[in-house]
DNA sequence: TTCTGGCACTCGTGTGTTCAGAGTGCCAAG
DNA sequence: CTTGGCACTCTGAACACACGAGTGCCAGAA
C-alpha cells in the first residue's frame, strides 16, 4: 500500500490472470460481470471493479474508452509472463507428431524446413528458424582440393552437418603433394574446435612450408579465416506468415510493417540475437527493439545439438497471444531439433 | 453487329482503355461523366454510356452495382495488355539505377537476392525469382574428394556458378587412381553438355574399369546422376510481401489465400512454369491455375544467361494493376540479369 | 444512322438520431 | 474490506433521410 508501488495482493493477480486469459480468447475487453461469471472468484464484480482500478492505477490494465472492458498492457503480459503463467508442455500426441515429423529429414535443410513450418503450424503464429550458426559450431572437416591449376577448391564441412565451400585462386600451381600436407596439417589441428578458435590453432602452419609455396598456404589460409568468420552467412528461415491475417481487426496498419520486418534478414537476426542464451526469451509489444514489432511478442529459445545452443528459433505473434501453449510448443520443438541434429 | 461477337470499333476501345487507366489509378469504378473529362475523347458522356453498355454486355467491363462507375473484368484486362498497352520501356536513369544495383553482386545468391529486392521495388508488387535451374544449365566442372576411405564427395558445378555437393558412401576403399580416372573420364564426356543429357553420355563409362572397381564406379555415378536429375531443388526467392497491403479494401480476405500461396514452393514454381520460353506471359486473375491467385495478375518471363533462358523471374500483384509499367519493369529487369550472369 | 441533351430512376454513402446494453465509478451499508 | 445499488458514460446497431453519382432510355438533331 505505500504509495507508489503497490503490493498485488493474491486476488489482484488472480483478476490480470482472467482478464489475460479471457482477453487472448475473446479478442474482446473484458469487463467485471462477465470476470466473475467465468471464472469462479467467489467475489462481486463490485469489488473485481475495485480491483482492476487498482490494477489500472499501476499500469498492467488500460480501458479503449470508458466504459468499456479492461485490456492488458505489455506491462499486464510481463507480470502474467514472469509470474501467473505456467508454460503448458504438450500433450504426448502432439510430442509423437513433433517428433515423427522431424524424423524425416534428410538434412540440413531439410531439418531447418520442417521446423519452421512445425512451428508455425503448431503456434498458428509466425515462425522463424535460425540456421545452425558458423560460429558455434565445430569443424567435422576440411577439405581441399585443385581444380585446375591455381584454383584450389577449400570445402568446410561442421558437426552440424553444414557445408561451405570456396574457390581460392593461387599465385602460382600447386603442388598435389604441397596441397595433401596442407590438408593433414590443418585437419589434424582444427578438427573438432569451436569455429572462431581455429584461425589461432593455425598460425604456426606457414612456417612449417618451404618459402616457395608459403605464398600458397597464406592464401589458402586466409579464405579458410574468412569462410570461418563470415558472420552474414547466417541464415534465417520463416513460415507461417499467413497466420498474420488473424492478426487483429485493424488491419493494414498493424501488419503492414510486421512484413518489412519479416523480409529483413538483418532484423530477425537481431531479434534472434537478443535471445538470452540459456533459458526461453519472451519479448512483449514495446519491449522488442525494432518498432515495427511494438506491437507483437517474440518468443524464442535457443537450441543445439548437445547441450550447448548452436542457433536460435522462436515465434512472432500479437501480444495477446497464448503465451502458456506457445511458449510449451517453441520449447518442444527446440528440444527436438537438438536431438535430431545430435544424432546426425 | 453480328449478334454474339460484335466488332469493337475505335471508340470503344479507346474507352475500354482509358476506364483501365483511370480504374487502375483512382482504384474507384469509373463513371461516363468523370471519363469524357479526363480523356478528350471528343464525344459526350451519353454516348459513351452507349459504348459501355456495349463494352459490358460483352464481358469487357461490370458494374458492382446499378448506378456505380464500371470496372474492367478479367477479360477487360485481357484486351487492354493484348492490343491496347505497349509495354513502357524504362527511363535512361531507371535503366541505370537497374544496372548499377545488379552489379554490385559478389555471387550467385547475392545476384538472386539483388534481383528480387529490385523487382519489388519498382514494382512496388510482389517478385519472384526463380534460381537457375539445374536442369538448363550446363555442367563446368565435375570433382570427385576422396574424404575417408569409403567416402567420397562430389561436386557439381554449373555454367550459372551453381554448386552441388553430395556425399558417397561407397561399398569398400576407393583408390586415389581410380578416382583421378573417373574424374578425368566423367569430366571429359560431361563440361560443356547440358545436365539431362549426361547420364546418357556416361553409360560406357563402368564397362571402361575392372571388375573390382565397378561396384564403386556405378556408386559414384548413381548419386551424380541424382544430383543432375534433381528437379526438386529448384529454388525461389521471394521479396515484397509488405506490398501486399496495398492490395485492397476487403483485406485479410483477398491476402490471406496469396500469402498461403507464396509459402509454397510448389505452387510457386509451378506459376512460373507455365511462363511461355521466348516473351512475357501476363496471367490475369482467373487465368491463374491456382485458385488462391484468382484475385491476382501474374506478369513473369524467362531470363538467362545466352539467348535462352535458364530461369523464369516475375511479380504477382492485383489484377488492377499498371500493366504497362509492370511489363516494363519485368522486362528490363530480365534483360539485365541476363547479362550479368552472361559476364560472370 | 449516329450522336446528343434531357429526364426519370436507382442505389450506395454519409449524416443525424435514437435506443439498448455493457460497463464503470462512487457511495453508503453490511 | 466487501457488497448491492444507482446514476452516468459511451459504443454500436438500427433506422430514416437526403444527396449525388451514375445509369438507361427516348426523342430530336446532325
Amino acid at each position: 500500500m505505500a504509495g507508489e508501488v503497490r503490493q498485488l495482493d493474491d486476488r489482484k493477480l488472480a483478476v490480470l490472470r482472467a482478464i489475460v486469459q479471457d482477453y487472448v480468447g475473446t479478442e474482446e475487453p473484458v469487463g467485471s460481470k462477465a470476470l466473475v461469471e467465468r471464472h469462479n472468484l467467489g467475489v462481486s464484480p463490485a469489488t473485481v471493479r475495485n480491483d482492476m482500478s487498482a490494477l489500472e492505477e499501476d499500469g498492467y490494465i488500460h480501458q479503449p474508452h470508458t466504459s468499456a472492458g479492461r485490456i492488458p498492457t505489455d506491462k499486464g503480459y510481463r507480470l502474467f509472463v514472469d509470474r501467473l503463467a505456467e508454460v503448458k508442455p504438450m500433450s504426448a500426441p502432439e510430442r509423437r507428431a513433433i517428433r515423427h515429423f522431424l524424423d524425416g529429414a534428410v538434412d540440413l535443410d531439410d531439418v531447418v524446413a520442417r521446423t519452421v513450418r512445425l512451428l508455425a503450424q503448431l503456434t498458428r503464429q509466425v515462425a522463424v528458424v535460425q540456421y545452425p550458426s558458423l560460429s558455434r559450431s565445430t569443424v567435422r572437416h576440411i577439405e581441399l582440393v585443385a581444380l585446375a591449376p591455381g584454383k584450389v577448391m577449400l570445402v568446410l564441412i561442421t558437426n552440424t552437418g553444414r557445408v561451405e565451400q570456396r574457390m581460392v585462386d593461387c599465385p602460382g600451381a600447386v603442388g598435389e603433394v604441397v596441397l595433401a600436407d596442407l590438408r593433414a596439417k590443418v585437419n589434424t589441428r582444427a578438427v573438432g574446435r569451436r569455429l572462431p578458435e581455429v584461425p589461432g590453432l593455425l598460425e604456426d602452419v606457414p612456417a612449417l612450408f618451404e618459402a616457395a609455396d608459403r605464398p600458397t598456404v597464406t592464401t589458402v589460409l586466409a579464405t579458410l579465416f574468412e569462410a570461418l568468420a563470415e558472420q552474414n552467412e547466417e541464415r534465417i528461415m520463416l513460415a507461417g506468415t499467413a497466420n498474420l491475417t488473424r492478426f487483429g481487426h485493424d488491419f493494414p496498419l498493424t501488419i503492414q510493417p510486421v512484413l518489412e520486418a519479416l523480409e529483413e534478414q538483418v532484423v530477425l537476426l537481431r531479434l534472434l540475437g537478443e535471445t538470452a542464451d540459456a533459458g526461453m526469451t519472451v519479448r512483449i509489444g514495446r519491449e522488442n527493439a525494432y518498432e515495427g514489432l511494438n506491437s507483437t511478442s517474440v518468443v524464442s529459445v535457443g537450441y543445439g545439438s548437445g547441450d550447448e545452443s548452436v542457433a536460435k528459433l522462436g515465434v512472432i505473434g500479437p501480444t495477446r497471444m497464448d503465451y502458456p501453449g506457445t511458449m510449451g510448443a517453441v520449447r518442444a520443438v527446440a528440444r527436438y531439433v537438438g536431438q535430431i541434429l545430435a544424432e546426425s
